[in-house]
Formats: structure tokens, sequence, C-alpha cells
DNA sequence: GATAACCGTCACGCAATCGTCACATCAAGG
DNA sequence: CCTTGATGTGACGATTGCGTGACGGTTATC
């Protein structure tokens, strides 16, 4: 059961109640766990043991989960993880710092245990293909996950935080159609009640900006449906 | 608008009000609603039709949420459905309870509507991930859900989201011959009200579509009957 | 505290698509 | 050949979906 293949999620928080009660219904979904108290043992744990999954709260003693969550993706073992944020706080600012920081995804109290369990399980899935430094190319543009960089033949393109997650999110799977809803709960996250038309704003600027250097529109619109890449 | 394909959220609560609010609400956001005043009339309403979500209240006359909930996960039925505890109480412990009892999430009063819909809706969301569905294939024709690409002969068809449907319906099951009615029903919707003249206008469409780029007609009139493919 | 970047929402306008009608055409029986 | 009911189809007004500029609010940065 708890071999070298299973899972390893890394706990980060400096309640030992949520340690417990996490890391038990995270022990019965089959994954193996480590756990740290705060941001120095969760540096230590994450150079030794390299876990696959960090579950990083965001309040902790001494220095806050966003820079260690900044931290860690600048070491290459905390490249290699998905981090998945937890916070209290469910105001967009948070969210959207911890995602420019490098957080893979956001989760906010409370939560329930089958969507955590989800969270890990999409982001093991999600781990695979992008988070080890690959580049998504489609057609004659590029995404860089790690520096968070777009080029469009060799020209570099600037997109704010959304969209860049918003071209990820189409990259991943390129022909593939996403409704509007399912882009809202990939690109800004489950439990978030936003107007679905804001998805088509975000889909022209990010058109805008693909098509500022030339070149074809790589954004398909399916009336009806959604949005697909290629 | 209250057909099969309508998500069933059932609402449990001993209070009238309480179910006539949400009730109310949750219509008015496009689900079917089915409501049950305390366990015994909840656990009947699962078995008998087996509904999506499952609103349950923590205070229950005779049996308690808790319990209510526990037995909820032991039918079938149940097991099938996302169950959310509402409760008054925000303690940690009650939420820990609920979820390792089997409930799926957690809502605390007071809520907003906007948060409850998104609770149901992020439910529903992982009750039934976007199943991947395969590419039919009848003749040259081919049709490919996940990326709504229609082709014949490598040739790339553009079709409206009603032909869409249509097409789709059609190919899922060649060769069987499908009264108008019928195609109302599985491409239109249940419970709408009209021409069924507007098929044949459609099935017109279709087949000036699909034969633009030479080839014979895939559709088969039936007179008297429908349609059928191939 | 001022500026710039970015976000989510709204309102407007255009184009695609829809449902219906009217008329043409067809199939089958007499 | 004629009749009759069913089907094909072009035209048209109405509706809907989508693109987009504008706007106010928030946050980061200096």
């Amino acid at each position: 059961m708890a071999d070298a293949d299973t899972p390893l999620v890394l706990i980060v928080d400096d309640e030992a109640a949520q340690l417990a009660l996490l890391g038990y219904n995270l022990k019965a979904a089959g994954f193996r766990v480590a756990t740290a108290k705060d941001g120095d043992e969760a540096l230590l744990a994450v150079a030794e043991q390299g876990p696959d999954v960090i579950l990083l709260d965001w309040m902790l003693p001494r220095l806050s989960g966003l820079e260690v969550c900044r931290q860690l993706k600048a070491t290459p073992a905390g490249r290699d993880a998905a981090i998945i944020m937890v916070s209290a706080r469910s105001e967009e600012t948070d969210r959207v710092r911890g995602l420019e920081t490098g957080a893979d995804d956001y989760i906010v109290k409370p939560y329930s245990v089958a969507e955590l369990i989800a969270r890990v399980r999409a982001n093991l899935r999600r781990l695979r293909p992008t988070s080890s430094g690959q580049t998504l190319e489609v057609g004659d543009i590029r995404l860089d996950p790690d520096t968070h960089r777009v080029t469009r033949q060799g020209q570099v393109l600037h997109l704010g935080p959304t969209e860049f997650r918003l071209l990820g999110a189409l990259m991943e799977r390129p022909g593939k159609v996403w409704t509007r809803e399912a882009l809202l709960d990939r690109v800004w996250g489950r439990d978030i009640y936003i107007d679905t038309r804001t998805v088509d704003v975000h889909v022209g600027r990010l058109r805008k900006t693909l098509l500022s250097q030339g070149g074809e529109d790589p954004i398909r619109t399916v009336r009806g449906a959604g949005y697909a890449m290629g």
C-alpha cells in the first residue's frame, strides 16, 4: 500500500487538529502523508521527501503561507510538486495572489473531504504533463508553466494571471471544447460565483494579446457550447 | 425545462418555511425540487426519486441529520447522491463529524443564496465528471462530441448547435427510425412545444450541409414514420 | 496618496441561428 | 393520369449568442 509509487502528500498547518484530520482522511483515501508545522519544516520536508502534492495553509507562524509558496517554487523539489493553498479567506485578492505566487490550486474553508480528495487527485493528474517543466505547445504558441512565459513565433507576450491560466487550460487539451462553466471551474476555481459572461471577456482579452503580433486566431468559438484551442 | 436531465435536489428540513424558501430559490436556479420533512420521508424520497443532490438539515425530529446521513449513505440511491449538510452550528466538531459520516459538503447558516447555488452546482459537477464521449462514426461521417467537430471525408463541416445535436442523435443509433416527436424530445428537450414540421426543416438544413462536399444522402426518410441514419 | 495594472460587470450592436409559413414536390392508391 | 396527404425547401421576422468598448472597484507599487 504505502510503497514509493503511492503519491506523497505534505500537509503544512500549524494546528495539530487540522494535521490529524487531514492526515486521517488522506490516508483513508490511499495517500502517503507527511506533515510540517511551519514554513521551515515544510522547506526541509520538501527537500528531503519530495512530495507530489503540498497542502499549504495560508496562516502560518513566522513565514506566511504565501511566502512559503514562493520559496518552495524556487526550489527544484518544490517546482515538481503541486501546491494547493488552503485558506479560510475567500477574498478574490487572496486567491489571485496565491496563484500568482505559483500555487497550482486553491481551496477555501470550509471544504468537504470529497472536494479535498478530488482536488489532490486532480492536481496529481495534472502534475505529470505540465508541472515538471513541460512547456505546452499549440501551433506557434508556447506556454512555459515554470517561468510563466508565453511566446508566439518567438515574440514574448504579456498576459495577466487569469489570462495565463485560461490559456494554460485551453492548451492543455487542444481541440477540446470547454464550456464556460468548466473554464470557471478550472481557471477561477470551484465554489466561485462569477457571471459566465466574464469568460467571454477574458477570452476576448486573451485573443487580443495573441493576435497583437499578427497570425491566425488560435481560439475557436463553438456557438452554444464554449471555446476550444486550435 | 423540468425534464429528467434537470438535476433533482431533495431538501430535507422540518420547517415548512425553510422548505419553501430553499425550494423557491433552487427552482429559480433551474433545478427540480423535492422535499421531505423528516428522516423517514427523506429515505423514502431518495429511494423513490433518486435525487442528485440532498440538502440535509442538521436538526431534524426523531432521527438527527447525522443519522439520516449515515443511513442514506448505506443505500444505493443515497451513495449516488451528493449530500450537503446544512447547519446553524459552526463548530469545527460538527463539520468534522458530518464529513466523517459521509456528507460530501457542508454549509453553515447564515449563508447567501448565491453560495448555496454555487455549492449545489459544484457538487453536481463533481458528481458527474465530464464524460469524454467517444467519437461517433457512420459511413464517412465522423462526429466528435468532445471537440464538437463533424467531418466528412476529412472535410470539416460547420453545423449549428441544433443540427449538431440532431446529427448526434441520429448517429448514436444508426438505422433506428426516429419519429419527429422522439427527435423533438431528444434534441430540443422534453417539455418544448414546437411544430413537428420544424424537424423537417432542420433535417433539410443538415442534409444540405452533409451534401455540400458531395457524397450520398446519409439520412433516410421513412414516409409516415420519421427519419433514420445510414 | 497617486498611478498603473488587472479584474468583473454591464450595455450595445452585429451576426448566426431559430421556428414558422407558404408553396413546390413527391409518393402511393385509385 | 389524378388526387391526396406527406415531405422538401426558400424566405422571413424574431430571437439568441457572442464580441467588445466602457466603467467602477481593488490591489500592487512607488
